[in-house]
DNA sequence: GTATCTGCAAACGGTTTGCAAGGGG
DNA sequence: CCCCTTGCAAACCGTTTGCAGATAC
């Protein structure tokens, strides 16, 4: 198994691109965490170590991650952009309260995709299952 | 059955809200038809007959029509955010390439839906279930 | 040396907001 | 007469772009 690193410096080599020490930062924050950050978030927290990295590397790090499926994009509470790590098919819950996104894994969800191929005649390359609500922590909770 | 302005009005009425003209013609502009509009394919298509409405009225009435359970919000290929009458849970087939938006009801998913509450006491309100891919006829046209 | 990549700042586009005027009950 | 609603324009905010300098091979 290849340390993290590697793996983002192989998977950008391997497509042509330069692994340099702005993408693996940026790739690192969001690839070793499992949680759902907006680029803002990623901006900021990859500054506090390098400094030096701009916001368009970030947004450009993003989209390529993205193209090379190492992120996946999907929407927060706000109906804002976020990423996240788990490209697998899997639905993520989105707590209007608090703003917090969970991920699960739903095997049901993975064969009534399958069968859309069938039914349709549809090639999936991506998808994106939000389900907003509140979550239970939420609805235990005194109401706001 | 009511036709639709009736039916538009009693919603609004009955949730205190008045069922002005503007507020019906983007109702009907969205509710008649089944396809997935920008705000702005919906402020130019309602200008057409009603030059005198406003975007920032068809971003209230879009915000209220939503919040009243009569519209359901997606996203298109473009990452822009669509409108539609359907509001049952249902995919959304988003093609890349022509950029077309197909629903598809899917019993399964419901399934899968209703397996999530009981798993993780999440309290869903709404659902976006967005497939990103190729539509069939684009698949079999001759690559762009 | 050349192509890639970065950082900055400005531009962009969709959405929201502030506010004064309009209109219905 | 009051409150809700509208229309306009400006503000807003996340994202993209243009470009000149830096960097790697």
């Amino acid at each position: 198994m290849l340390d993290p690193d590697e793996r983002i410096a192989k998977v950008l080599g391997d497509n042509g691109y330069k692994a340099t020490p702005q993408r693996l930062c940026v790739a690192r924050r969001v690839l070793e965490a499992n949680d759902h950050p907006s680029a803002q978030n990623i901006y900021e927290d990859v500054r506090r170590a390098n400094p030096t990295v701009s916001l368009s590397t970030v947004y450009n790090t993003l989209t390529l991650l993205r193209r090379l499926n190492l992120v996946h994009e999907t929407l927060g509470p706000d109906s804002g952009r976020r990423f996240e790590s788990n490209t697998r098919p899997h639905i993520n819950l989105v707590c209007t309260r608090c703003g917090e996104i969970q991920d699960v894994d739903e095997p049901l969800m993975e064969d009534a995709l399958a069968r859309l191929q069938a039914i349709t005649g549809f090639t999936r390359t991506d998808q994106c299952i939000d389900v907003h609500g509140v979550c239970s922590r939420c609805a235990r909770a005194p109401n706001r």
